[in-house]
RNA sequence: GCUCCCUUCGUCUAGUGGCCCAGGACAUCGCCCUCUCACGGCGAGUACACGAGUUCGAAUCUCGUAGGGAGCACCA
């Protein structure tokens, strides 16, 4: 086999911030971030982004980790493994990032400034007023020595901001959207350090990229028009550029972002449910990208079939019956034993033979299990009716009939046909609603095997009595 | 307000000027299987946002319109 483009070493990453769970649509873009990787049998990097001192805390960053895990999303460098370019969370890397500061400022590429947060406001409230951007007006950009003597005397603790050159044109190749241009007078000074000394965000993940030899930035779309942002901070310092690629953002069914009210939307929520890692991957692989496979493929062989080049632009709308899909998939390719272990309640192997076709989640067995030995829920209207079509008096030939022939069904629906003159649904249908209370499920014949015949008895004459 | 991005069946999508009066998957519906339903098998319907242009020919190229989204933060 020759040489390929996918063969070239890929170094993708996963950059999160520890303030909260570990989100459906960012666990897409770490996915993708880590099957490049593994495709090309290059590195996955997972970089903690902490430097929100406020918002950031560990918990969150251990259950981001312990998720990635379940999931199978594995990395080569992190803050737990270490790896060449330690550390791994932005909250250590200080020092690194302070030097580059002064490099910056050296320059006179970037600048203190000492305009307060309520100047900003009151700035960008009046610029918006006047139909213009919202950008910095460059008040401290061209202080002078004694007015920022000055203004430190005063006690004011400044922000570094990075001088954006005047009228350059950053251009870049996005791996999903093609070819970008961006004016940089479109953009104004923006703040590479908080007045606490940390770094912002445009400025630690840009050059974090770029230090860490990443060679594709895989992020979602709300980041395209940072891009030249960070491209000129990088082009100011000489650091490499990193490839970028920025994929359509995950929306929920109504095309808003994913929130709350559109159900489960961590992965910690899908987990705790019972969804399978491989049915949440199967599913993940399909919403925004194309396999060039539309059957389930097992974890290992996703890599094989990832093609960056057909990540999609477009916003995707998660549909949790396409999820559900991959679960059933996922269900028919577990063992008995597998499925058991699933399931937690340590059932009877041949209850979970009888059932696993009729469960997608793990709450799905509850009823069946109630079937075999517990209480009925009430009727619902279509086992209703079905009851009632039927009429006391089937009912009561069918219990008696019962206690003929116990739990064999085929004795039962024999004698019971030759009783009553029905047949087919219309004699296994009041049958099916009476023994287990719902219209549907696995086959009668061993579902009555496995309830006791006390039960079963019980459960045909309580419709045999009143009209 | 300004800049940028997006728009093919209900949903995820294939499609880069003729192979497309648009293909697949999920969902839906129907049929088959089963003395029953579910499971399973088979099949059907449904889409190029709109309007102009370029071209012998456009889902594909250009322009405009509409709708949706993002960014312009001492949040990432």
């Amino acid at each position: 086999m020759s040489a390929s483009k996918d063969s070239l070493t890929v170094i993708t990453r996963f950059a999160p911030s520890p303030t909260g769970a570990l989100h459906l649509g960012n666990a897409r873009t770490a996915f993708f971030s880590h099957l490049w990787a593994r495709k090309s049998g290059g590195r996955f990097i997972l970089r903690i982004e902490d430097t929100d001192a406020e918002r950031s805390q560990l918990r969150f960053r251990d259950e981001l980790m312990a998720e990635m895990r379940w999931l199978g999303l594995t990395w080569d460098e992190g803050p737990d493994i270490g790896g060449p370019s330690a550390p791994y969370s932005q909250a250590e890397r200080g020092e690194f990032y302070r030097t580059l500061f002064a490099q910056l400022a050296a320059n006179g590429e970037a600048y203190p400034c000492y305009c307060t947060a309520e100047d900003l406001e009151l700035s960008r409230k009046l610029q918006r007023m006047a139909g213009k951007p919202p950008r910095y007006a460059g008040t401290c950009r061209n202080l002078t020595g004694a007015q920022r003597g000055e203004r430190e005397a005063r006690g004011l603790r400044p922000t570094l901001r990075f001088a954006v050159p005047g009228d350059r044109i950053i251009e870049f190749i996005d791996v999903v959207h093609g070819p970008q241009r961006f004016v940089s007078s479109d953009i104004g000074d923006f703040i590479i350090r908080r007045d606490d000394g940390t770094s912002a965000f445009f400025f630690c993940n840009a050059v974090d990229d770029s230090a860490m030899g990443i060679t594709q930035v895989l992020r979602g779309d709300d980041h395209l028009t940072n891009t030249p942002r960070q491209l000129m901070v990088l082009d100011a310092l000489g650091m490499r550029r990193p490839g970028y690629g920025h994929v359509g953002l995950l929306v929920g069914a109504d095309g808003a972002p994913l929130s709350k009210r559109h159900g489960s939307t961590s992965v910690q929520e899908f987990r705790e449910r019972g969804f399978l890692p491989a049915a949440i991957l199967n599913h993940l692989l399909r919403l925004g990208h194309t396999s060039d496979i539309d059957g389930w493929l097992n974890t290992a062989e996703m890599p094989a079939h990832f093609r960056p080049e057909h990540l999609g632009r477009a916003p995707a709308r998660f549909d949790e019956s396409q999820l559900l899909h991959w679960q059933k998939e996922t269900l028919e390719r577990m063992s008995a034993g597998q499925i058991s272990a699933w399931l937690g309640s340590g059932d009877a192997a041949d209850f979970v033979e009888l059932v696993r076709h009729n469960v997608v989640l793990p709450a799905d067995a509850a009823p069946w299990r109630a079937v075999v030995d517990g209480e009925l829920p009430p009727l619902g209207q279509d086992e209703q009716r079905v009851i009632a079509a039927a009429g006391p008096e089937f009912f009561a030939a069918a219990a008696a009939a019962f206690d003929q022939t116990n739990s064999d069904l085929k004795e039962l629906t024999k004698i019971l046909k030759q009783r009553t003159g029905r047949k087919g649904a219309d004699l296994f249908m009041p049958l099916r609603a009476a023994l287990t209370g719902q219209v549907h499920g696995p086959e009668l014949a061993p579902l009555l095997k496995l309830m006791s015949p006390e039960t079963a008895r019980r459960r045909l004459r309580s419709h045999a009595q009143n009209t």
